[in-house]
DNA sequence: CGCATTTGACCCGCGC
DNA sequence: GCGCGGGTCAAATGCG
């Protein structure tokens, strides 16, 4: 976890040819010629002869246009974080925070590492217990690094399940209502290793009532048990916004982590709500999540729409 | 039977 | 002290 390259190209270079690397795996990506020609046999099967040429033409690069700016919006998402977690670690090694009132709260020294999105967050083979607590200080409350950062996880508006897969293993310990949200907050512990002290809590967010606030707090101390193979597909986690700090720090504006866990759900893709005029600080948070969902998802969606499409336009013809 | 989940009880900090 | 709200416990229940 090294972050070699100390300077980061944030430049969005519209110009570059955008298939400098390929952004996501879907699983038949049609080369856009014969993609046009199988459209433009869809148009004709279908009767409306001349219209659909120049129709077939803008959608054709409205979706170069599209896949472009995913490129871009990959791109800056990378260059956000890798800058993120230069920042996080250089607020680690210079802990220049010192505007707490050495009275009531003592500050941690945070010396851990924290990787970019929580799927690869392991590796803290930290063990750096020489702070025990023999010390017969009384008021002397331990230096409980227990690191809070939230993620938001886009997910099913009907799953009641409440359940955040992000490859470890939980046991629901409580569930409250709280005052200011209808929906229940589920309390869970990292159940693989008895000695993991990780515990998370998941609720919906007041204003997106598909979007799960998870909040994670504390560090695994072990490795992870399923590497969550669903990542192989058009959900590519997307964070945003997120240094870990400690529990006496969180605020209103406190870390997040946005992740995008939809499932390709069998087409039906229901980006219905959308948080139109909320004045919460987060919602803008939701709005980039829910832009570069879209975003990430539209092409893929497109792409594969037109494949099966096409696939079945061709197994027709074929026929 | 052993595990996880459910769910009301309990605890505790905080503000009045 | 008391009420309130969030967090946790644990007995009951469900499930394989
Ligand atoms: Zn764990």
């Amino acid at each position: 976890m090294d972050y070699s390259s100390s300077c980061v190209d944030t430049s969005l270079d519209l110009n570059s040819k955008p298939y400098h690397r390929e952004l996501y795996d879907a699983p038949l990506p049609p080369p856009k010629k014969e993609l046009e020609s199988k459209f433009i046999d869809f148009g004709m099967k279908l009767g409306a002869k001349q219209e659909t040429g120049p129709l077939v033409e803008e959608l054709n690069r409205v979706s170069a246009e599209n896949k472009k700016l995913t490129e871009m919006l990959t791109m800056m998402c990378e260059n956000y974080n890798s800058l993120r977690n230069q920042l996080a670690e250089y607020m680690n090694k210079n802990p220049a925070e010192k505007e707490l009132s050495p009275s009531k709260k003592r500050k941690s020294e945070s010396s851990n590492n924290n990787s970019n999105n929580i799927i690869g967050a392991n590796g803290n083979s930290e063990s750096s217990s020489t702070d025990e607590e023999s010390c017969k200080k009384p008021r002397e409350e331990e230096p409980i690094k227990t690191k809070v950062w939230k993620t938001c996880v886009r997910t099913e508006a009907t799953d009641t399940s409440l359940i955040v897969k992000d490859g470890y293993q939980w046991r629901k310990y409580g569930q409250k209502v709280t005052r200011d949200n209808p929906s229940p907050r589920a309390y869970f512990k990292c159940s693989f290793a008895p000695s993991c002290p990780v515990k998370k809590k998941v609720q919906r967010s007041v204003d997106d009532q598909s979007i799960l606030v998870a909040t994670y707090e504390g560090e695994h101390n072990h490795p992870q048990p399923s590497p969550l193979e669903a990542t192989s597909g058009q959900n590519r986690g997307m964070t945003l916004t997120s240094v870990p700090c400690s529990a006496n720090a969180i605020s209103s504006s406190g870390p997040n982590i946005t992740l995008d866990f939809t499932k390709p759900k069998s087409g039906t893709d229901s980006k219905s709500a959308k948080p139109a005029r909320t004045e919460s600080p987060d919602v803008r948070k939701f709005l980039v999540d829910q832009m570069a969902s879209s975003l990430t998802k539209d092409p893929n969606f497109t792409a594969a729409l037109a494949a099966a499409i096409s696939g079945r336009i061709y197994q027709q013809k074929s026929n």
